[in-house]
DNA sequence: TGCATATGTCAACACTTGTACACATTTGGT
DNA sequence: ACCAAATGTGTACAAGTGTTGACATATGCA
């Protein structure tokens, strides 16, 4: 080589791993949509600004946006799914099960709570394809759960549309507190406690209601 | 005046009403964000357009874009605040109580499904300020609803807090459905009949649990 | 009738945005 | 060691963005 051809030393920055930019890429899109932001108002060059890459090289790891917002589903669904795993494997001691359910919810929450934001936030949200993709596997988790619930002697007896019914309710109830644990999560732990102790509540006389039920 | 002044009519527009452009930024929001936008996501230049007046004509009405996510919020509560007003009217006959809620519910959520789905898209949304706005409306309501709920003899003896977590047990419920219902709203009839039987179904079996309550 | 105020227009600014294209460098398998 | 594929860079462009400032017109009240 030249001497002279000191013109392009181009070490212009490390490169990752394999893989690498593009969990970047996902973890850094979290990381925006947590702090005020939601996944239509955030920017392709804000986002690649934030991992360190030009612009254009989002285009190496996502062909459109509607594919990275699709990997964004799946990411954060993934995080979720380890909480249903874990809900699944907690031991059935009777009345203290809620006491259980509740408390690994809301530690999973808390744990990975940008994941979580994000489901919360984009559920109802701005982009249809999103929207859907998060409905999808939230009426998959349903199912499972349903599924669930069927095997306890509970609910014995049970129709199917009645067990569905059920674990959309306790479904429903969980994602509500952790929404609501989200915001308040580093903040003040006497009210994230207070929170805490009302889902437990309410998921004690949902189970209350349970027992009484007869459908129709 | 000279004919020869024939450079400038100057009759651009016809202009609105006193209050009326205001109203109609903040009608076009609704319709805006009822198609697959969120409220940060949408350009103040998009929102003027839909309207028909110039950019810097936004500035006449709302003095930054923060001020405008408050009155949408605002505007949004007022439909909302007239369904729990439906609600507290209600005839209570027993057993059909819970039928008529559900379908006062449901008939006003399609009414009035824009500013609806605005509630449920931006309630953990992106914009910090908009969400808290909402969440504190919400929790207005949820105050008024244990109230309501403390005067009927089934939770005769209950503390403050039981009624709260039941008011938002209640109120979390609805919400979900309704949101789940916004998306089918004018499209498929059988899925809408569906949402609302679970919708009964999930109030019945809270109720149920209410007779059989005893704070611990 | 006047006149202050509310409402709207126009032009311009300094940025940011998504994406196309050509080129450079690294990586991994053969 | 070599070469294709993967990954990143730089430049460029047309379009969209929020906001200022000066100006124009309509409205409502004295």
């Amino acid at each position: 080589m030249s001497l002279t051809s000191s013109s392009k030393p181009k070490r212009r920055s490390s490169r990752r791993k394999r893989g690498a930019t593009r969990e970047a890429l996902i973890e850094a899109a979290f990381e925006l949509l947590g702090d005020n932001k939601s996944f239509d108002g955030m920017s392709l060059r804000e986002l690649t600004r934030s991992v360190g890459i030009v612009p254009t090289a989002f285009y190496r790891h996502f062909p459109r946006m509607e594919d990275f917002g699709l990997a964004l589903v799946e990411e954060a669904f993934t995080a979720f799914r380890q909480v249903i795993a874990e809900l699944k494997a907690e031991p059935t001691p009777g009345t203290q099960l809620i006491r259980g359910l509740t408390k690994t919810m809301t530690k999973a929450v808390q744990a990975q709570h940008l994941q979580f934001r994000f489901i919360a936030a984009e559920r109802y949200g701005g982009d249809a394809g999103v929207r859907n993709a998060i409905r999808q596997q939230l009426r998959l988790i349903e199912t499972e759960v349903a599924l669930e619930l069927g095997r306890m002697p509970a609910t014995a007896g049970w129709s199917s549309d009645d067990l569905r019914m059920l674990a959309t309710l306790f479904i429903n109830t969980l994602v509500a507190i952790g929404e609501e644990l989200i915001d308040q999560a580093g903040r003040d732990p006497k009210r994230v406690k207070l929170l805490v102790d009302m889902a437990e509540k309410q998921m004690r006389l949902i189970a209350l209601g349970v027992k009484a039920w007869k459908s129709d």
